[in-house]
DNA sequence: AGGGCACCTCGGGCGC
DNA sequence: TGCGCCCGAGGTGCCC
């Protein structure tokens, strides 16, 4: 699921949800889920009689504040979270249980086993890994157009993968790169020597576009969701080009073009996103 | 620094 | 048409 989009509405949707409830045990039915503390019980012994306070997200990253406590956690390719009874069946691919004073429990499911979950003392975790290593928030004031320029400029690779980079500027994943670089008129393969200043303009303010237009329409992810809160994701109706392969660009109506960049699945359009810059 | 692969399971698509 | 296999999937981290 889960780019800026969708962690933001998993953020907010959590937020709703569990605020004020109090933990009184803790369930890890798979430990490689846990990063930190190491030890798996010391984890869930310090959790019992915290309460959520709200759930912020930086990156891709959801932080479950509790009165000391942070909770960071990472949904990586297919995490999601379900508000449930604790006397509900646990359902497949259930790693994660936390169960509240009032009877209910969050349950954290990953099909894949990907995601990840660090538990630290207020304060600690942004200053210490995954957090500490984050890039810059595409939606804080530091974030123009020169910012994005000077990060990227002296970098080698190609403009796709340095996007995906989370050391640099977070948020985007694979499916949002593409539709920026499709609103921007940028080859994916392009390398940042190449950009001019007007198209450093233009993928500046299409990344944030296309960013805010996918937090207000609750993100893209068909599959993602929380519990209680219904499908969520009305975005991928505003999709330009990612799953769009063979079907026609909606600016010339050529063929989208799917191809591998930097190891990932690519959508463009040869027409719209030329490899040199018309002049 | 940058590219490639590994982590895991499931489902869709393709070939027989 | 039906079945089984192979590959790819929205993200990172570690290896070289």
């Amino acid at each position: 699921m889960p780019e800026l989009p969708e962690v933001e509405t998993v953020a907010r949707t959590l937020t709703e949800l569990v605020s004020g409830k109090k933990i009184a045990a803790v369930k890890v039915l798979l430990p490689r889920i846990i990063q930190h503390p190491d030890d798996i019980q010391q984890f869930c012994l310090q959790l019992i009689g915290h309460t959520i306070e709200r759930v912020e997200r930086r990156g891709k990253f959801l932080r479950i504040i509790l009165d000391d406590l942070v909770l960071v956690s990472h949904l990586r390719m297919e995490g999601r979270y379900g508000l449930f009874h604790a006397e509900d069946t646990v359902e497949k691919h259930t790693h994660v249980l936390f169960t509240f004073e009032d009877g209910t429990e969050l349950r954290y499911k990953d099909v894949r086993q990907f995601g990840t979950m660090h538990l630290y003392k207020a304060g600690d975790d942004l200053k210490l890994p995954p957090l500490s290593k984050l890039g810059i928030e595409p939606f804080s004031d530091e974030f123009t157009a020169k910012l994005l320029r000077e990060k990227l400029q002296n970098r080698t690779s190609k403009i796709k993968p340095l996007l995906l980079n989370q050391e640099l500027i977070v948020g985007l994943g694979n499916i949002y790169v593409d539709e920026a670089l499709f609103l921007a008129g940028i080859h994916p393969e392009r390398t940042p020597d190449s950009l001019t200043t007007a198209e450093w303009k233009r993928l500046h303010l299409a990344i944030v576009n296309t960013l805010t237009a996918a937090v207000e329409a609750g993100g893209s992810s068909i599959k993602s969701y929380v519990n209680g809160q219904g499908e969520m994701g009305m975005f991928q109706q505003q999709l330009n080009v990612y799953g769009k392969k063979n079907e026609a660009c909606p600016t010339c109506q050529k063929p989208i073009v799917k191809t591998v960049v930097g190891g990932r699945g690519t959508h463009f359009c040869l027409k719209c996103q030329p490899m040199k810059h018309a002049k």
